[in-house]
RNA sequence: GCGCCCGUAGCUCAGCGGAUUAGAGCGUCUGUCUUCGGAACAGAAAGUCGGGGGUUCGAAUCCCUCCGGGCGUACCA
């Protein structure tokens, strides 16, 4: 509807000045209509002519042509404020997005979290933001497949397994057993930190580590699960993606498959391998990809020792990514520290498949910091957990309202890591993610439940909003219609924190019009039922694309 | 050194090249209502949009430069 109006307003403009013009409706403050555009002032420019006489002449051609346009004004230095009939303004409130990426295959990458390792606070926020994107692409009518990659293989893993097997006193897998299961998560962790303070302080250990690391590989390629070695490493391995599922049950993220470095590596070898003379080149007996000859780093990919580093795992994850989708777009969500990492692993495989990073999207975030934070070094293994950012935010929970609310909890998480802009840092406040007043997931999610109360023991099955609104309906109404733009703005610009700023803002608009307006056995009850229902659908749908829940009741 | 990102009210953040007062929330101060879930509403104080130049009829927004902070910069991931 809204493209139809900016073509209307072209054609005016083509008509009365002969000129093809791009028509931008922005949304203005209320006191200047429902919506505003500025042709006329790119007109100007063009016609050298003053753009409020050509705005004069375009809002009165407006006005008389467009139908659903009640009122167009000239304002300022050559705006036209345009105020919508008031059916348009309930049509356009009734519009759902539309599916850009129907028909098309996305593949999303996010989360990535390496076994052996433990869960930090980074990958909890990837994991959301990665979630909420997701969501984004899937109402826009992709198919979806949400996939996850991590470091099954590599110099973490011989670290930890140096560690493992320093514990148990040599290459015993059946002392495992004694660890409980409770305390395999946290074990893990903490056998990696020492592993990674001995591969740093010992020379001994450092060799070892590295011989270490070839006999994961070695067990891979040759399908190993019987030797002690790797009897210890399938059952830690295990361990760790026992930890991950249920971590991810835990805040309602699911993925659909895993892709374990040790599956990526062997075509990332192969592949690189392929390709040397042509894009990779040999140099101090490593294989490397010379950036710098496109204003990019030189990163190895195949290290002298013979093995695939992460660049070449991630050629690997990209070719069988392809394999497994022929996707029409990839989207992969990580840290912001890799993006010049990125470049290069992409630049060096559009050498031979220029389509795959054609259709690659590398979306970053920055880190989360707690807020008056205290510097955590992750050396000693004291860095911020997953973990402890669900502690913090239910011990606040359960400070503020004296009950344990799951829900509330993670949607206090989630709408913290969600509303800010995608790219930087963000500070994480446990105290004001729970609040129950201010922008915050629980204010939100009351939001809804109050709304609903209203329409419980009420049949408003039939009811609809009818033609006239009175002024204090009108306001929530034109709330209501910026809907579908909001969410199409996120999709275009995978950015969902749009949708954070518009539900609040939606729930303020409600409360306006809830504190001047009563609903239930007012004379316009049927109007407004049907208001207050297309609100609360309209704010759960948006909490749900966000990846949180809006209960009825809380 | 070079490259990328960031610097907006006390704090945490929005801000689509265009409208007289640059917006929210928290915090501070002041009001409203015997509430259909008040976890509400109305209002006030609070900003040289890091500094300086430039482009433009118009810049928080684009360009340059300086300052401050973060990250990256060949065998970690």
């Amino acid at each position: 509807m809204i493209s139809i109006l900016q073509d209307q307003i072209a054609n005016i403009c083509k008509s009365l000045y002969g000129y093809d013009t791009e028509v931008e409706l922005t949304r203005p403050e209320v006191q200047f209509g429902d919506l505003t555009t500025n042709v006329c002032l790119k007109l100007a420019k063009q016609l050298n002519m003053r753009p409020q006489e050509i705005a004069e002449a375009v809002s009165r051609s407006i006005a008389e042509t467009i139908p659903i346009i009640a009122e167009a004004k000239v304002a300022g230095p050559g705006f036209i404020n345009l105020t919508l009939a008031d059916e348009a303004l309930i049509q356009l409130a009734d519009q759902e997005p539309t599916e850009k990426y129907k028909g098309q295959v996305v593949v999303a990458e996010y989360s990535d979290p390496n076994p052996f390792k433990v869960l930090h606070a980074g990958h909890l926020y990837t994991s959301i933001v990665g979630d909420a994107i997701a969501n984004l692409l899937e109402v826009a009518g992709a198919e979806v497949h949400r996939v996850n990659f991590g470091g099954d293989v590599g110099l973490h893993v011989g670290r930890t397994m140096w560690a493992i097997i320093d514990r148990l006193g040599g290459e015993y897998p059946d002392k495992l057993a004694d660890v409980p299961e409770a305390d395999r998560p946290s074990w893990l962790s903490e056998v990696y930190v020492i592993g990674n303070n001995a591969y740093e302080d010992s020379e001994e250990a450092k060799a070892q580590i590295i011989d270490y690391n070839k006999k994961v590989y070695d067990l891979h390629n040759n399908n190993d699960h019987e030797s002690p070695f790797a009897q210890i490493y399938w059952t830690t391995r295990q361990w760790s993606y026992d930890y991950f599922n249920e971590f991810y049950d835990q805040i309602g993220v699911h993925f659909e498959k895993y892709y374990p470095e040790s599956e990526t590596a062997p075509l990332g070898l192969e592949t690189v391998k392929e390709h040397i003379g042509d894009v990779y080149e040999q140099s101090d007996g490593a294989v490397i990809f010379n950036g710098e000859k496109y204003g990019l780093h030189t990163r190895v990919f195949i290290n002298s020792e013979g093995l695939p580093t992460y660049e070449a795992k991630d050629v690997g994850l990209i070719m069988k990514k392809w394999q497994d989708y022929k996707f029409d777009q990839s989207v992969v969500i990580t840290g912001n520290d890799i993006i010049d990492y990125m470049k290069v692993v992409l630049r060096s495989v559009e050498m031979f498949m220029p389509k795959l990073p054609k259709r690659t999207k590398h979306l970053t975030h920055g880190i989360v910091k707690l807020a008056g934070g205290k510097k955590m070094s992750s050396r000693k293994g004291n860095f911020l957990k997953a973990a402890d950012v669900l502690d913090y935010a239910a011990q606040a929970n359960e400070a503020l309202t004296g009950k344990q609310d799951r829900v509330a909890v993670l949607g206090a998480v989630k709408y913290a890591f969600l509303k800010s802009r995608l790219g930087g840092d963000i500070i994480y406040d446990p105290k004001e993610s729970v609040s129950t007043e201010g922008n915050s997931g629980p204010y939100l999610q009351y939001a809804h439940a109050r709304a609903r109360s209203i329409l419980r023991n009420v049949d408003n099955s039939n009811e609809q909003i009818l033609g006239q609104l009175d002024d204090s309906e009108r306001l929530l109404v034109r709330k209501l219609s910026e809907s579908a733009e909001v969410i199409e703005r996120s999709i275009d610009e995978l950015l969902p924190h749009h949708i954070c700023t518009y539900l609040y803002e939606l729930a303020q608009a409600f409360n306006r019009f809830y504190e001047n307006s009563r609903v239930i056995g007012d004379p316009r009850e049927s109007t407004r039922l049907a208001l207050v229902q297309l609100y609360a659908d309209r704010l759960k749908s948006g909490l749900n694309l966000l990846g949180i829940d809006a209960p009825d009741h809380m």
